[in-house]
DNA sequence: TGGCGCCTGACACACTTTGTCACAGAAATC
DNA sequence: GATTTCTGTGACAAAGTGTGTCAGGCGCCA
């Protein structure tokens, strides 16, 4: 994990999404927030999230159903939020897969330290398991990209050197295609940190990359810029 | 035994992992947590753990399989810690395999010093007997390496000599193939011992191993570097 | 259509991380 | 105990990354 633990709150009561987000931030974690399942599986999907406290009673899907389809498709932990009341047992919610259970109300001390817990105990034994789950292949245009070997392939057989930066970012494009990405989501989801003012630093690497991939760097066919809104990785990418 | 010995502590309660860890950790071991026994067998995959203290009473698996089964693939000595009260003899902990049982509460000096003896005695045996279960054959680009005989063969039947430093590097790389690796991790998975602030130690045996296994020692394929994260053995590893 | 402000591309430069070599102490071997 | 081999440290070179700057492009408005 590189820089600040991202969480994902979700929970379909504003003033809780906003409170416990305060806490959370003011602790230096990084927060995003969703209110139902649908809106966290996007910000599943557009960003780099370690940790997701999940209410246990959600609108529509449950909080139980949706940690078990998180845990199905993904090793993300999962602490469970269950109001006062809840007929529910702790047992139900880990047997559910999630790692750790918190009644309502919880003080916000005992809330972080749940969660530093979580993340110190996956993280040991995750390092490793996550950052590959398989070795992947991807095609798009005129190149291959194998994420076992971390090699990117041209058509005509010769391989192009990829610095690990330049790397980090085209995985994040290529698993993307034809999505407008911010550059706020790209350094999140390539570098796992959140950009200050004059961060340009997606920029710099994606003119380098451009430089790699592009057939004609001053006009680019892969990576288009998105003016105001980020950058498009637009080929048509074929997986595995 | 090389370095501080690496204790994994595996216990459902924070409080107790907590409390021990800081007990173990002043008198100058290394320590790893787990909560289950999914965690446990993470952290084993992960890191060259010397001794397992094994909480009796866990939510799902019950301590006693979990010994069973960490005996039957390993030889990993096993202290058993029990709750007072509990029914359980110190006989039914040693026939489950366990070197030793260790009933709560515990005092850390009585602790410490069941650990020192378990070590000790297996530490005896197991230089005397052996030290790899099995002989193994790995297969990887054009070299196979025979954990019998110690010896890395290249495909047109030369064999290239290594010393034991770069040997078990080798192998903590194969046995974790596809997966970036910290300097940290590469430390204790090949020398049992943590880094200090500057130690170069890994890039130097990295480069060592690099100018044997690698076709283009300058552009390595096999060994890639990952900026700012370790290093990732990237072919494809057939194992035995 | 021209001017203005903001956004982006490109590049140089500073800074961090990594590669490699020489060397000295440690370990193994004889 | 002497010699050889191995290993870690320091030093310097090389590579990777991010920031600052400047030039040019884009949208907006008159």
């Amino acid at each position: 994990m590189q820089g600040a633990p991202h969480i994902l709150i979700v929970d379909d009561h504003r003033e809780i999404r906003d409170l416990v987000s305060r806490v959370l931030v003011k602790d230096g974690f990084r927060v995003s927030t969703a209110a139902d399942g649908k809106a966290m599986r996007k910000t599943l999907a557009d960003s780099r999230i370690d940790l997701v406290l999940l209410d246990l009673m959600l609108p529509g899907e449950d909080g139980l159903s949706l940690c078990r389809t998180l845990r199905a498709a993904s090793n993300i932990p999962v602490i469970m939020l269950t109001a006062k009341g809840d007929e529910i047992d702790r047992v139900i919610g880990l047997e559910m897969g999630a790692d750790d259970y918190l009644p309502k109300p919880f003080g916000s001390r005992e809330l972080i330290a749940r969660i530093k817990a979580v993340l110190r105990r996956t993280h040991e034994t995750m390092t490793a398991t996550r950052a590959e789950p398989r070795a992947k292949r991807y095609q798009f245009d005129r190149w291959g990209l194998d994420t076992g070997a971390r090699e990117l392939i041209r058509d005509d057989g010769a391989t192009m050197p990829l610095s690990t930066g330049e790397y980090d970012l085209l995985i994040a494009l290529v698993e993307r295609p034809q999505r407008v990405l911010s550059r706020d989501q790209l350094l999140d989801l390539a570098r796992g940190r959140t950009a200050n003012a004059l961060d340009r630093s997606i920029d710099t690497q994606v003119s380098r990359l451009r430089k790699k991939l592009e057939r004609d760097p001053a006009d680019p066919k892969i990576i288009k810029t998105v003016w105001g809104g980020g950058y498009m990785f637009t080929p048509a990418v074929t997986h595995e």
